[in-house]
DNA sequence: CTGTTAGCGCGTTCAG
DNA sequence: CTGAACGCGCTAACAG
């Protein structure tokens, strides 16, 4: 690192002034705080076009600003949400995240974004920070928040709406992927493309209502398909050593449905695996690709819940979720709590859309 | 997409009572609002062991959290600062944020951020609506932001430093990336492997500071090497037909280079491409792969600054940024100026790393 | 050690 | 149409 002094002057900040209020405004207007506070929530019609004009002028020379802090501590309410994500590294939380900054904007509500990282702490820590903020309400994407966590939030406190996940007991608005349907689709398309053994890879699920519904989905409907139950592999991407484990594993599957003794025998036949999503998607196309070079996906099938941008490159097959309606209607059912309504929770499920690429079509 | 109502009964939240006040804990302590505020702010040692206790109960038995708003207005600080990205999308802000979120952790502020998804617009709004939340400083990874708008920040106003990119006529901290031996590294590397035809790419860079070095220091290593200079080739993202023409113009360069003509004449020699950033790089290798299929990289080879998830994957060589670092440190930085520091701008350029991978490979 | 008092910047009656 | 006065939840002197 080096820190070099740039060629500009000494810095020629003007006298810092502190920023102009409303009083300020007032007194160089000539005139009370009331009617600057009536300018500035626009009820011109009770206002001299006179005296409006000259608060136009007096706002502009004092290059005014309301301090939101200040609306917020009187009115009761200050146009913040809290926006919780469990993992912004996954595409699906950026996705997420434009469809909730886009309703936003059209609601006039200001997400306040925290990113817990995965980590339980961080977002008990997060849950807290925005509570203390009072925010008017919460969208949360939740790694292992409890009910009793979000009980002040989604409870008699404010109004909190789940983003793919449910947490047990809390009765709230939830929106996400269908992720029974999605499932399905996946296993259907695999089924019908040939593949004889297919493997379902999942981060662990117990925790993670959206996990166990695709989890769950995908074992019915190779029943339904004739075949005793899919193989399920569980791989926990924080931990290398079970992470080591479920991928041997898993080669060993390869190995022997593929190998050079299941050639000889004449019982070739590609497996496929289902990844439940694109962290797992990606963890598993990087082993395969360390493991069997750059021509793995002549041994191995991969199909993705979720749609991340290497998909398209690896040319493996997704299911692309609606994640951009997700957020939006997520902060839609949030408004409508904080506007007052009070039906009992609500869920919403969008439909996710097959993409077929080269990784499974014959 | 279905609305199903779960089979929780019809919302049993409690009394929705408001959230208990300061006012409300000192009653219920039987004590004044100075001791609360007081125990709040740590100050333990003024307070007999006997009223702390009598506080803490009522405090535990209110559920009281201290309101964050009100604190602001009356010190005038409120701990916030903001957090302009220029594009989520893109993973070196990710990994920015990170660093952001962990210093800003350290030091007890608390982020707000904002996505301006790449329009100037709403780069405008965030920034305004910044001020009007009175946030501390701002850290700013700018999109067209130009010095009049950012005048009111890093001008006699809050704080600001920037981000991977500098901002014409501000004198602001600044870190990043240092662009020109990064460059220069990725020229030497594809020199040193023998390419013949290497050429840089790069989004529209008139307005991009760092682009710009990048593509400076570029040419610069290329007419050290002897050659002439190095092929520059623009590519606008965000507009399909500039962008058509830009990879039409490219594929007649591999075309020349790597054809059948080539080949033929004996001068048969695999071209190299410089991306400036991860976002180019993707587009370049999807478009290859689109048009020379899955062995594109037997014509082509890849080297990008910025090193995203599937560059593994991929296996293109890259120049991996210091990203956490570039954020922690940037935060540091503003902190010192919140603090008072009133030196003059300073400059933060951190070094990349090139990953070699098998794209680059001889 | 502890309580009282006065605002922070703004919105909102309520009389002019 | 306009301004004075009060209070949102909290902190900071200033007395006790």
């Amino acid at each position: 690192m080096s820190t070099t002094p740039p060629s500009t002057p000494p810095d020629p900040s003007p006298p810092p002034r502190r920023r102009a209020t409303i009083t300020d405004v007032a007194r160089e207007a000539g005139t009370g705080k009331t009617s600057i506070s009536r300018y500035l929530n626009g009820e011109m019609s009770v206002l001299s076009p006179e005296l409006r004009a000259r608060i136009e002028a007096a706002i502009a020379r004092l290059d005014y600003q309301p301090n939101q802090m200040a609306r917020g501590l009187k009115r009761g309410r200050n146009r913040l949400i809290g926006m919780l994500l469990a993992d912004l590294t996954n595409p699906y939380s950026v996705e997420v995240l434009q469809g909730v900054e886009a309703a936003c904007h059209a609601l006039g509500l200001m997400p306040l974004i925290c990113h817990a990282a995965n980590e339980v702490e961080m977002e008990r820590r997060y849950l807290q920070l925005l509570t203390t903020y009072r925010v008017e309400g919460v969208i949360v994407n939740a790694i292992g928040v409890r009910e009793e966590t979000l009980r002040p939030v989604g409870g008699g406190g404010i109004p909190a709406v789940l983003v793919d996940r449910r947490v047990e007991g809390l009765a709230a608005d939830m929106v996400g992927l269908d992720n029974g349907a999605a499932a399905e689709l996946g296993t259907r398309h695999l089924l019908e493309q040939g593949f004889e053994h297919i493997w379902f890879v999942v981060q662990p699920f117990e925790q993670v209502s959206s996990r166990q519904l695709r989890v769950a989905a995908f074992d019915r409907a190779m029943r339904d398909a004739g075949r005793a139950r899919g193989h399920t592999l569980v791989l926990d991407l924080a931990d290398m050593d079970t992470l080591a484990r479920g991928l041997a594993e898993l080669d060993r599957a390869i190995d022997s449905s593929s190998g050079a003794g299941a050639r000889l025998a004449g019982a070739m036949s590609r497996i496929a695996l289902f990844a439940a999503n694109a962290p797992v998607a990606l963890r598993l196309a990087l082993h395969l690709k360390a493991r069997y070079g750059a021509n793995w996906q002549t041994r191995v099938a991969l199909l993705s819940i979720d749609d991340p941008d290497w998909a398209e490159l690896a040319g493996i097959t997704t299911i692309r979720q609606p994640t951009y309606d997700i957020g939006y209607r997520a902060v839609e059912f949030l408004h409508e709590r904080i506007e007052g309504v009070h039906t009992r929770a609500r869920d919403c499920l969008l439909p996710g859309e097959l993409i077929v690429r080269a990784s499974t079509a014959r």
